[in-house]
DNA sequence: TTATGAGAATTCATATAGGAATTGTGTTCA
DNA sequence: TGAACACAATTCCTATATGAATTCTCATAA
């Protein structure tokens, strides 16, 4: 049995943080084919726990979008985004996040530029040094770049609707390959200076760009796809996407 | 989300969805008060079924915000809306639900014109005849008048991300007295006709609109109650609120 | 060769039990 | 009188077992 020394706050439910952690990282990182079956009793056995922690995981993972359930069938993992679903996501993401860093640009303590700049100097010198994976290393600061700016907005209704769609959890799904982050990092250092600028106009367009040339370059991989899905054929190339 | 069918339907989970509407009902209704502890024992035997079912209805119910999870002291109810909250779910309303009526004012099948006008004439009959619980149709008039609007937006993540507040669900826990809705109605029949009209620009402002007087008219009942919450005196007045 | 049906095996959903932690209560001491 | 400690009772979290439904396999017949 692992160590049962969980991450979760006064060892309460410690079995069950442990497997979803587990579970998580092993759909994520496609270990467990998408569209697959999940055998609760394999699963259970495997990390060696009782079935019970295993299904409370599952429902978790079910408001994570991660797997689904057939009521008489049980659990399998949901399907790589498509690009409608991709684009219906990022729809959502040019709604929420423009106006949250709109919301942000204000001359107040709440104005998060330090924090973002904080984040910024991070990812460059940790994409300076190549050690790690630079590719979760990324995604982890994009992760907390907006999750910062959403907290700065100041709406927790919308941070936790921001924060249910997974967004960033999907779009690593998608891509588990090599990414250059430069473009990103740049784009992010522009929606910065607008809300360090405390300019609310400009934080709101630099913001509604960012996202819009995040879908397309998203969207690049899906080239050629066209309607072809059904094929089945390996899905989307994986090499050199650019967040 | 997706509620699971309460009937037998495919027989999976048949425990599990009785006990959810179960004890949904029973926090609505306030039957448990808000902030009290819940004793899985306890529910389980009045209901007549094991810990198990109970346990997944709660982690469910969390998601639905309608208790939460303090580790090693188990569930509670959460506390009713105050004030901040109510502003924030409503301001996240007017971030979403304009821009959905202004995507669904368009000239295609996708209009919904037409099942909001069903709608519409649905609830005038149901409050002329006085039979039943007005209030309870009202909510229920309300809730499915704006998620068709959602829907018609055609955008899955905006859709589920939406329901996943569950506005509607709080806002009858808010209030669970008379209601008179006639101003509600007459605001819905005004975004319908801009809908219909296919005037993007009239539905979006109509939309806003009903829901910044929507707003007002539920935050008319915290007045007086300033910053005395911690009273816990019984909470806001009871009667006469206008959705 | 293909389709069908019966039986076996797997898998899910729920029930029940036990160990561990927390809460409440009563007593004792300052 | 008030506070602190210890013990008991409650409550939660996980494990294991059982019944029911589904799926798989294999043999048989058209």
């Amino acid at each position: 049995m692992p160590t049962r020394q969980s991450s979760d706050a006064s060892k309460g439910k410690a079995a069950v943080s442990d497997v979803y952690a587990s579970m998580r990282a092993s759909i994520l990182k496609g270990e467990i084919a998408p569209g697959a079956r999940i055998n609760i009793d394999a699963v259970s056995r495997s990390l060696g726990v009782s079935q019970t922690p295993v299904r409370e995981v599952l429902q978790r993972l079910e408001g994570d979008n991660l797997v689904v359930y057939s009521p008489g069938r049980g659990y399998s993992t949901t399907p790589l985004l498509d690009l409608p679903a991709l684009r219906s996501l990022f729809e959502f993401r040019l709604l929420v996040e423009p106006w949250a860093a709109r919301s942000a640009a204000v001359d107040r303590l709440a104005n998060p530029a330090a924090a973002l700049e904080k984040e910024l100097s991070a990812i460059r010198n940790s994409m300076k040094t190549t050690s790690g994976d630079a590719r979760q290393d990324l995604v982890a600061h994009d992760t907390r770049f907006h999750d910062t700016i959403l907290l700065a907005a100041g709406n927790p209704v919308v941070q936790h609707a921001y924060a249910q769609t997974h967004c960033h959890l999907h779009t690593f799904r998608l891509y588990p390959a090599d990414i250059d982050g430069a473009i990103t990092i740049a784009e992010h250092a522009t929606v910065r200076e607008a809300i360090a600028s405390c300019l609310p106009d400009r934080a709101e367009e630099a913001m509604a760009q960012h996202i819009r040339n995040s879908f397309a370059r998203f969207a690049k991989a899906f080239e050629g796809t066209a309607d072809l899905s059904p094929l089945e054929n390996g899905g989307p190339p994986r090499r050199h996407i650019v967040t």
